[in-house]
DNA sequence: TTAACATGACAACAGTTGTTATGTTTTTAA
DNA sequence: TTAAAAACATAACAACTGTTGTCATGTTAA
């Protein structure tokens, strides 16, 4: 198993501490016990703690970027933004630990200002893609063409972004089809009325 | 002093602790020192760490819940709904660190299920507000008749989410106007078409 | 004046933390 | 085969954690 594979694994247990016990209980204890060795594989493969656990939200966020790429290109029109979107919902209880991981980083971010700029850093990119998107489908003239696209990609994610935490926390309020009717709904009232 | 009030001090030092410095990082001792005593007071007026951020997290609930009761007597229809939401919304700064702190507890809650459960009837207990709202705009005829008012409401409150942990982690990127449309266009969607 | 009580300071506790240093084993390459 | 390097284990370190018990004040009531 070469170094870059070995130091994915390392982060997926620490991944799957954190979902278990809490990001702030993720002890390089814990990780190395979980990983099933000793804390001096952990420290082999990442400098210090926070290296680590920065790797392990990379690799959550890439894993949803990476889904999207592939997902753009097998989708067009209005229906590749919804499929895009719908990738980042937690529609099955497998996804829902990816927003488990993305929930505890950002409650540990608060009062910890790097960790919020790693954060922007992320959203800004998010936004990017989506923004993207729409901008595409402005020129198509598929959405209506006075939205401003930078806004509206803010919008989507926050959209997202409070779906997924409240299914995180209350999963038996928001069916996998109810998060897609209101998301689907939500970009239908960008459809452009010609 | 009484001893309810101190015990407010007590809750209110911690939560200027858990917004400057993190959740886990507000130890008996940063409390104390931030209460400008010893940790003895602390231990005195809280049994122990658990209730005392479980107390401080119920202070920051009460306030919204307050307001928006406030603000339902001062406003009638469709508007009332918009001010109860506008109200959640981290509109100012000052707002902000509310949000800081529901959020640093939320990602304190991956892996603790008891916490979750806490985050549970508070979210419920938000979207009994909202609901009652709804229904009572149906039978008013201001929104649609064919809502689900439950759905509606979890839909109001997830949006609201996601604005306000955006704007904790990219300020820049929503401003008090543009969150205001957001959530006025997405209750306009809701209304009688009559 | 005495008793009861609230308030708070302080030290000590056992446990956990991240980090570092020092070994031991395994793999790799010459 | 042997030497160098990578991978891993073990142990120790100081710092910090929540909690507890004890002691010293005040403050109120009998």
């Amino acid at each position: 198993m070469s170094y870059d594979d070995r130091r994915i694994e390392v982060a997926r247990a620490a991944w799957r501490v954190i979902v278990r016990e809490g990001l702030d209980r993720a002890s390089m204890r814990a990780i190395a016990q979980e990983l099933g060795s000793s804390t001096g594989v952990v420290t082999h493969y990442f400098r210090d703690k926070e290296s680590l656990i920065l790797f392990a939200l990379e690799q959550v966020f890439e894993n949803v970027l990476q889904d999207m790429k592939t997902c753009a290109k097998a989708w067009q029109g209005i229906d590749r933004l919804e499929q895009m979107i719908f990738l980042a919902l937690p529609l099955e209880a497998s996804d829902k630990d990816d927003w488990k991981v993305w929930m505890a980083f950002l409650g540990y971010s608060v009062g910890r200002p790097h960790l919020v700029q790693e954060h922007q850093k992320r959203y800004d990119l998010l936004r990017q893609v989506i923004s993207q998107e729409l901008a595409a489908l402005q020129t198509a003239k598929l959405i209506r063409a006075d939205l401003d696209v930078a806004l509206e990609a803010n919008a989507l994610i926050a959209l997202v972004d409070g779906i997924s935490t409240r299914v995180v926390i209350c999963p038996e309020q928001f069916s996998a089809e109810q998060q897609q009717y209101l998301v689907r709904r939500h970009i239908h009232t960008l459809r452009a009325s010609s």
